[in-house]
RNA sequence: ACGGGAUUCAUCUAGUGGUUAGGAUGGAAUUCUUAUACAGUUCACACGGCGGUUCGAUUCCGUCAUCCCGUACCA
């Protein structure tokens, strides 16, 4: 080392550097966040944090964000993480804006694939359990999740009750549904009526349609005339032969059940004569399928006689190919024209649409299917012999080719003369997920809500008026899903659920759905859990002397209903379950100020809450609703474990830490869909780095300050310094109206923007001379100190609903007293009013700045000067900003960083020139200094520097 | 298939019926070294396609394409 690099050296020790990793007590510059994090977590669980933040003073009253429950069952997923960060960042900000902000976390336990699961695992383990058993289990399973989700949760950083979460399956909450139930009865809301479902036939149930797989089958296709039975307008008269109605269809024995043959209103039909085999006949079908109708039949000689429009065959009625039985012509806007006749086969006891074109033109709901899948004596007979008891799909054990009902009623149609054409077709067609098994759409009894009950629907389309929606495009969502629902189908035939608490009279076969009834039902449910209802039998549960209303039977007539709730039913009960003060949490209100959940909830909760709170209350149960989008790969498209492009949140957290899932969710416009991949994290994680650097060198430098003695008030400070809290104070403003609004990735934006643009690449840039070289406790250096901390103190709270582990971090670091024990008990900070043309005058030496900067950079690529330290920069300042120059004359050293400023007089353009600065350098400081070397004792100095070493 | 929504540099995003579409990050080159995982300077990089309305469209309308949701593990 040469004598004067360890001259340097020593001088080197006389700086106030900021405190680097190895010094005890700095700012490290590595988050180490995966194992530093659940340190924090531990320390707010143990010191109660969330209690304390619903104890704090709450100026601006409470605000309920109501938590949609996910579904207990399996790992959390990326999109339960955006979806659940999203909704910490809104209530942490609502407690530190000053509101009381609780946040229950909810679980949804019933319903089908935790029912599946652990049906699954007996059928493993070869055992068949009752239905109280199965539901036990099922309970045990869904609070194994329940305790695995609400970990990954808490993980993530999200705060609230996690000690008392709602569950759907507490006794509580599943009697609060047999109430709810109640409620919506009494006002006359449920009804029982007939519904086609998917049903299996050798499981002998109703399937659900996640239950249903889709799988190739053959099918026979036939094609079907019906005779004219009437003609009431003379509409077809210009026939010349006997007249037919042609229908296509890959059910032949859906054909007992034909009701009614649907046409499209819009379309266009024609009356064809077409001849066969010699006999000549008139078929009615749709023109745009004609041709590949009389090919598939094997007609000749076509001829159209004449031509409508779907909507003038109405009124038509032709006769069962089969039985002495009508079939009219009907409407309906499904029929296409890319298959079949365009003249659509109409049974509503076998199909979804066929079944609301029934419902829509009153007719019957004939099903003359049994659970096992074989004709009732409904099915009819021909030529005497019953088609009773002939099972409707093949039986896949016996290896079947085809159901015997679709053979018979094949051979009896081509009898009747009405078969135009048979042959097979390949298809994909719904199977039992279980058994393989084709499935039949079987018309059942259920239970529904009206959702036209008194003009309901209405009332409901006007109450989603009165809610705020985000983004406001999402309303038509909500909107269209109510206006077009049908009537809600609440009952299912499983186990894992909230039983409807219905009894049957078994003498006149009534069911009994009292006040009291159901008041027992919900006692005993929150007595002893839903699995009482089971449990008991009807003289246990119902009060003493209770006999059925109708015919008064005594209670040893009555049975109980088997049939569960839907589980939307429960999800929509949440709100009558955890908001309001006569739930057990008691601390939120009713109705909640937000729901927040994805685009999917539109159909699923927001729907089904609204019903039950419309019906029940008059009102929506939410004031607004923010609606997130869904969480897509880096090439926007969906994750699927079969791509391999799905992001695991729990990997995430283990390699880069809570903080930078938090800071991508922040980073994304999260109402739109968002996007997350290796390449993405990486560049959040970078960006959370450079937060992270900011901080640390703001705090580094704190490490001798001590904010309650040494602040300096806001009006002595220095220019810049207040230039620079101004700037914070923009920030925060716009950060605060970013929270509000929902805009969080506008507080990523912004707050990035000031770390890059404001804080490192210029204020902090500037300011290090004067918090490393000038005496110790100077004034300078004061303010300058007490700006780093306010803009650590202050950027830190407003980071923290985000970067919650960080905030505290840095909270933790900060010097002296603080306002409370963690920064998530603090408020945000509160803007002051800009000052007069302060940011005006700094615009525009920024410009110079900049300008200089460019001017700087010439003079080294020609070589004129080395490092700008260095030198001395003349400047003829233009007639606008001469004014300026001068005013701000002594401070442009330091803001241009070079070592001396010479201003020369205002020419017509702003004009620079460098050159070496006069004098000597400082071993200190480093600046050129003419003053350097005048003191006997430190030759090697400039007077600054002297003076800073000798007080 | 139908309904709802989206599409701006490599990435995240502003913004607009009218000059050169803004910022940040990232990339390339280069300079400097008292945050060395810092900063300066320079450069490259975008309105999905096609029609229409208009004097003029990235912006409004239509349509097509792609993606997403409703409808698989569902926030």
């Amino acid at each position: 080392m040469t004598a004067s690099s360890q001259e340097q050296q020593d001088y080197r020790a006389t700086l106030n550097l900021p405190l680097a990793d190895r010094d005890s007590g700095a700012f490290p510059q590595r988050g180490n966040l995966p194992a530093r994090e659940p340190v924090w977590q531990q320390q707010w669980l143990q010191n109660n944090l969330y209690q304390q933040s619903l104890q704090k003073p709450a100026p601006r009253g409470i605000w309920t964000l109501h938590d949609g429950p996910p579904y207990s069952n399996g790992n959390i997923h990326l999109g339960h993480a955006l979806n659940k960060i999203t909704k910490d960042i809104v209530t942490r900000y609502r407690t530190m804006a000053g509101y009381r902000s609780p946040y229950v976390p909810g679980f949804d336990n019933h319903g089908m694939p935790i029912e599946n699961a652990v049906a699954r695992r007996f059928r493993e383990e070869k055992k068949t359990p009752s239905r109280v058993e199965l539901r036990k289990a099922c309970r045990a399973w869904a609070e194994e999740w329940v305790g695995i989700q609400s970990e990954q949760f808490q993980r993530l950083g999200i705060r609230g009750d996690w000690q008392h979460p709602y569950l759907t399956m507490s006794s509580e909450f599943e009697a609060r549904i047999v109430e709810v139930f109640g409620e919506l009865v009494q006002k006359g809301f449920i009804y029982r009526g007939l519904k086609p479902v998917f049903w299996c036939a050798s499981c002998e149930t109703a399937l659900a349609d996640a239950e249903v797989e889709y799988e190739p089958h053959t099918s026979n296709s036939i094609y079907v005339r019906f005779p004219l039975h009437h003609d009431p307008a003379g509409m077809l008269a210009a026939a010349d032969a006997p007249c037919y109605a042609v229908i296509w269809t890959t059910t032949p024995w859906t054909i007992p059940a034909n009701l009614a043959i649907a046409v499209h209103p819009e379309a266009e039909y024609v009356l064809v004569h077409a001849e066969k085999e010699g006999e000549a006949c008139c078929l009615l079908m749709a023109e745009p399928l004609r041709e590949s109708v009389l090919n598939a039949c094997g007609f000749t000689n076509a001829n159209t006689l004449a031509a409508f429009q779907g909507s003038q065959l109405e009124g038509l009625t032709f006769q069962h190919p089969l039985f002495q039985r009508t079939a009219p012509i009907l409407t309906a806007a499904y029929v296409t024209m890319d298959a079949g006749t365009g003249l659509v086969h109409t049974a509503p006891g076998h199909g979804k649409e066929d079944f609301e074109t029934g419902m829509r033109y009153g007719l019957e709901v004939l099903n003359p299917v049994d659970a096992s899948g074989r004709y009732t004596a409904q099915a009819g007979s021909w030529n005497g012999s019953s088609f009773e008891g002939l099972r409707v799909i093949p039986d896949v054990e016996r290896k079947e080719k085809d159901a015997p009902a679709n053979i018979v009623l094949l051979q009896a149609l081509r009898e009747s003369g009405n078969l135009l054409a048979a042959s097979k077709y390949e298809h994909s067609y719904p199977h039992c997920w279980r058994c393989h098994s084709p499935l039949v759409f079987r018309a059942t009894v259920q239970w529904f809500m009206n959702i036209d009950h008194n003009g309901f629907r209405e009332q409901a389309l006007g109450i989603i008026q009165q809610v705020r929606w985000y983004p406001p495009e999402s309303i038509n969502r909500i909107h269209s899903m109510v206006s077009g629902r049908p009537d809600w189908c609440i009952s299912r035939q499983r186990s894992w659920g909230v039983g409807i608490p219905a009894f049957y009279c078994t003498a006149c076969g009534e069911h009994i759905l009292t006040p009291e009834s159901i008041a027992a039902v919900a006692d005993l449910t929150r007595r002893e859990s839903n699995d009482a209802w089971y449990e008991r039998t009807p003289e246990e549960i119902l009060p003493q002397g209770f006999c059925c209303p109708h015919c008064k039977q005594g209670v040893e007539r009555i049975k109980k209903e088997t049939d569960v709730l839907d589980v939307w039913f429960d999800s929509g009960s949440s709100h009558r379950a955890v908001l309001g003060s006569e739930n057990p949490w008691g601390n939120m209100d009713w109705p909640a100020d937000l729901y927040l959940e994805g685009g999917d909830q539109h159909r699923g909760w927001f729907n089904s809450s609204l019903m039950i709170a419309a019906a029940t209350r008059g009102a929506a149960p939410y004031r607004a609703v923010v609606t997130n989008g869904w969480s897509l790969d880096e090439n926007g498209e969906a994750m699927h474990k079969s791509k391999g492009n799905v992001v695991d949140p729990g990997k995430v957290v283990a390699q880069y830490g809570a903080d930078v899932v938090r800071w991508w969710v922040a980073s994304q416009e999260f109402m739109a869909d968002t996007r997350c991949g290796d390449t993405l994290l990486k560049q959040v994680s970078d960006m959370y780095r450079r937060v992270r650097n900011t901080f640390r060198f703001l705090l580094n430098n704190l490490a001798d300050f001590d904010p309650q003695t040494m602040c300096v008030p806001r009006s002595e400070m220095e220019e810049l310094d207040r230039w620079a809290l101004g700037r914070f104070d923009q920030l925060a403003a716009a950060c605060t109206a970013a929270y509000e609004n929902y805009e969080h990735h506008r507080i990523y934006q912004e707050t990035l923007n000031f770390c890059s643009t404001d804080l490192s690449s210029f204020y902090l840039d500037v300011i290090k001379d004067r918090l490393y070289a000038s005496a110790k406790n100077s004034h300078l250096r004061r303010s300058g100190q007490t700006a780093l901390y306010q803009l650590a103190a202050g950027m830190a709270r407003l980071l923290a609903p985000i970067l919650v582990h960080t905030a505290e971090e840095v909270w933790s670091h900060l010097p002296g007293e603080k306002e409370a024990w963690s920064i998530h008990l603090a408020s945000l900070p509160e803007p002051q009013p800009q000052e007069e043309g302060l940011q005006q005058s700094w615009n525009a030496l920024l410009q110079v700045r900049d300008a200089a900067n460019k001017a700087l950079e010439t003079a080294r690529q020609g070589g004129q000067i080395g490092n700008p330290l260095e030198c001395c920069l003349e400047i003829a300042p233009d007639a606008d900003s001469a004014d300026l120059l001068g005013k701000y004359e002594s401070m442009l050293p330091t803001l241009l960083l070079v070592s001396q400023v010479v201003l020369l007089p205002a020419e017509q353009q702003m004009r620079f020139a460098a050159r070496a600065a006069d004098g000597s350098k400082c071993a200190r400081c480093w600046l050129i200094r003419t003053d350097t070397g005048h003191d006997s004792r430190h030759p090697a100095l400039c007077m600054r520097c002297v003076e800073a070493i000798e007080t």
